[in-house]
DNA sequence: GGCATATAGTTGCATATACAACTCAAAGGA
DNA sequence: TCCTTTGAGTTGTATATGCAACTATATGCC
């Protein structure tokens, strides 16, 4: 009897079909073209989407925003408080004692109008490196998501 | 003459086009799935990738891996840190005074053995999540990544 | 040999992420 | 009214991520 490759077996397995490996790896390469492109004005690629679906969408509390991203709350938390630190939004009191509403500042309006040459620019890279198929593969996938 | 909507137009081009905000949506979703299902082992989704990356692929050294994954020297230093910490590989002398060679412990076999149930349940989420078709897509987006 | 450069990994710092436990406020029920 | 539950957000702790600057070793050139 051979030894024993229960390791190899359990690792061909899911190395060749995990999904959740592939989309921390897409996650890396594709986050970092955008950082990359917005380091100039000091936001980084989490924030500007934060600001894009707040002028998008119209949300304008934790909750919607962490609703639409998938985003838990505490993570929102944090990410929020470093957006007020830097001066993209306020941070006001909300319709009760819990809440909280959230405005864009003009100087977060800027920053996203300043972004869309640098945003073209990454989005030209990741189209670049995962194809036009791939592209529409992860707008796909997403989409899906928001779908449900 | 309208008041300036330059900031609507440039958030619904970006909202619905950007590629970067759709591959951190997937990663939060999906990673959750797998970090949900190992929890009960005391391992992370990202730690399991990374012995799965070990056996499959032959890696022993940082280099390699990062290589593979894509993932940043620093960022895999500090995470192979905290394997050795809870025991899954050994971190050894490499070639070199440089290099590092590394070895899964017999825990981080078993560990990995352990996965694959636990895997094959959150990978069915992550597939019903995205339906066969997303899922595809993802992988075909990371294959493409790979094949470079 | 000696100096410049390249390679491998670490450390300081900061952002992004999430679970668990918490505070505080609102809503609902008996 | 009081008490429980629900809702919104915060805080403690930990992992994951990456840039910049660093150490230490190896290599190449002269």
């Amino acid at each position: 009897m051979a030894r024993d490759k229960t390791i190899e077996r359990v690792a061909d397995k899911m190395g060749e079909e995990c999904i959740g490996v592939r989309v921390r790896l897409l996650n890396r390469v594709i986050t970092s073209l955008y950082d990359d492109a917005f380091r100039p004005l000091g936001i980084t690629a989490n924030q500007i989407s934060i600001l894009i679906s707040m002028v998008r969408k119209g949300f304008d509390t934790p909750g919607g925003i962490g609703q639409f991203l998938q985003m838990e709350k505490s993570t929102l938390s944090r990410n929020l408080d470093r957006m007020r630190k830097s001066g993209w939004i306020e941070i006001l009191p909300g319709e009760d004692g819990r809440s909280q509403r959230l405005r864009i500042t003009p100087k977060g309006n800027k920053v996203v109008e300043k972004s869309l040459p640098l945003w073209r620019s990454a989005q030209n890279k990741a189209k670049h490196i995962l194809g036009e198929r791939g592209a529409d593969s992860v707008r796909g996938a997403a989409n899906y998501v928001w779908s449900k």
